[in-house]
DNA sequence: ACCTCCTATTGAGCGTTGCTCAACAAGGTA
DNA sequence: TACCTTGTTGAGCAACGCTCAATAGGAGGT
C-alpha cells in the first residue's frame, strides 16, 4: 500500500489537498480510531512529522477531511432551487456515495467535531429547502420540523439505497411528501400557548 | 474524584455493576475516546487491571454501559401498547437524560458496535410501535418509512427538549402525525414497479 | 484455630500511537 | 557560491490499551 513517492518536494497546498485525498478514501472504508496516522502517511510516502506539520492534530486532519465531504454533498444537493431538485441531488449523492457518507458521518468514532459539522451541513440543507419552499420566517416548531425531517431523509435514504432499491422517485416522491406534511403539522403548534392534547 | 473505597472485596456481579454504573455517569459528560480506562478504575477505587479482568477490551466495556442504557430506554418507552403512549414514554425518557442519551448514542467516538445497538433498540421500537398500529406484515416502504420515522423522531425531540421547550404534547401531537402521514405515504409504493414522477 | 482452595485483585511492564522538537535539505534568489 | 525560506525528517516522550505472573482476601472443611 505504502508507495513511497520517490520522496519529492511538494507545496503546502499540493501537499493537504494529496492527504485531504487520501482521508476521503482511507476513512470511507474504516472508522477514523481504526486509521492511525502512520498509515496515512505511509499512503502518502511522507514521514508522520509532515502530517502534523500540516494539520497539528489528528482531529484537525479528520475535520478537514469530513469538511471536504461535506462541501461535495452540498454541491451536489443543490442543482437549482426547486424543493425537487434539492432532494433528489441529496438522494443521488447517497447513492453515489454511500459508504463514504456513512463512514465519515456516521459509523465513525467522532468526538462533537464531526457531528458539529454533519450539523452544520443538515442546517444549510434546511435553510436552502425552505428558501426553496418560499417559507420565510418560520415559527420554531416549523423550523424544528424541519431540521428533523433531514434526519428521516438521511435515514430513510441510506436504508433505501442499502436495500439495493432503484427507485430513486419513490423515494423522493415519499420524503417530498413528508416534508409537507410535517411542515403542516408543525405550523399547527402555537409557540406561546401549547396545544393541549386530544382527548384520545 | 478516585474514592479509594477501602479495596474490599466484591462479588463478580457487585463489581461488573458497580463499573457500569460509573460508566453511565461518565459517559455520559464525554465521549468514550476522551474517558480513559484509568479514569474508570481510579473512581471505582480499583486497579486498571481489574477492569480488563471483568471486559476483555474497552469496547466490551463501553458496549455494555451501551447496552444497559438501551434497556432502560426501552424500559420507558413501553408502557402499554398505544402507539400515544410508546412516543410518550420515548419523549419523556429523552427529556429526563437528554445529556447521557447523547453522550451514548450519538456524540461520542464508537466505532460500529454502538451504531448497532443504537439500531437494535431503534429496531425494538420500530417493532413495538408497529404492531400497536396493527401493521402486519408491512411492505419493505412501509418498514423502512417507519425506521426512518424514528430517526425524525429521535431528533426532533433532542432538539425540542433541547431548546427548554416543555408543550411536550404538541411534541407528540406531531410525532404522531408524521407518522401516521409517512405509513400513507410508503404505502403508496408499489414494490416491484415504482411509480413514475409526477410532472411537477 | 489452622489449612486449603478459589478467585478477586494488583503491580510491573510491553507495544502502539498521538504528538514534539531540533536539525536537515531542496530549491529559489542574489 | 552563499544564503534563506520552508518542506521534510528521525529520534524520542507520554499516554493509553492491554497482558501476565503473582498476591491476598475470604469462605468452607477439619
Amino acid at each position: 500500500m505504502a508507495q513511497a513517492a520517490a520522496r519529492t518536494r511538494r507545496t503546502a497546498e499540493d501537499r493537504r489537498k494529496q492527504l485531504i485525498g487520501i482521508g476521503l478514501s482511507m476513512l470511507t472504508a474504516r472508522p477514523i480510531h481504526q486509521v492511525t496516522i502512520d498509515e496515512v502517511a505511509a499512503e502518502a510516502g511522507i514521514s508522520r512529522s509532515l502530517l502534523f506539520h500540516y494539520f497539528p492534530t489528528k482531529q484537525d486532519y479528520y475535520v478537514e477531511v469530513v469538511r471536504a465531504a461535506s462541501r461535495r454533498l452540498l454541491r451536489s444537493a443543490a442543482p437549482d432551487d426547486s424543493p425537487r431538485a434539492i432532494v433528489e441531488g441529496y438522494v443521488a449523492f447517497i447513492e453515489r456515495r454511500r459508504t463514504q457518507y456513512v463512514g465519515l458521518f456516521r459509523a465513525s468514532g467522532l468526538d462533537d467535531w464531526v457531528r458539529e459539522i454533519h450539523d452544520e451541513t443538515q442546517d444549510a440543507l434546511t435553510v436552502r429547502i425552505m428558501s426553496a419552499m418560499t417559507l420565510t420566517n418560520p415559527s420554531e416548531p416549523v423550523a424544528l420540523a424541519v431540521r428533523a425531517w433531514w434526519a428521516f431523509a438521511e435515514e430513510l435514504a441510506i436504508e433505501w439505497t442499502g436495500r439495493g432499491r432503484t427507485d430513486r422517485d419513490a423515494l423522493v416522491d415519499i420524503l417530498l411528501g413528508a416534508l409537507d406534511n410535517v411542515i403542516f403539522l408543525a405550523d399547527e403548534v402555537r409557540t406561546d400557548r401549547p396545544i393541549l392534547p386530544p382527548g384520545e
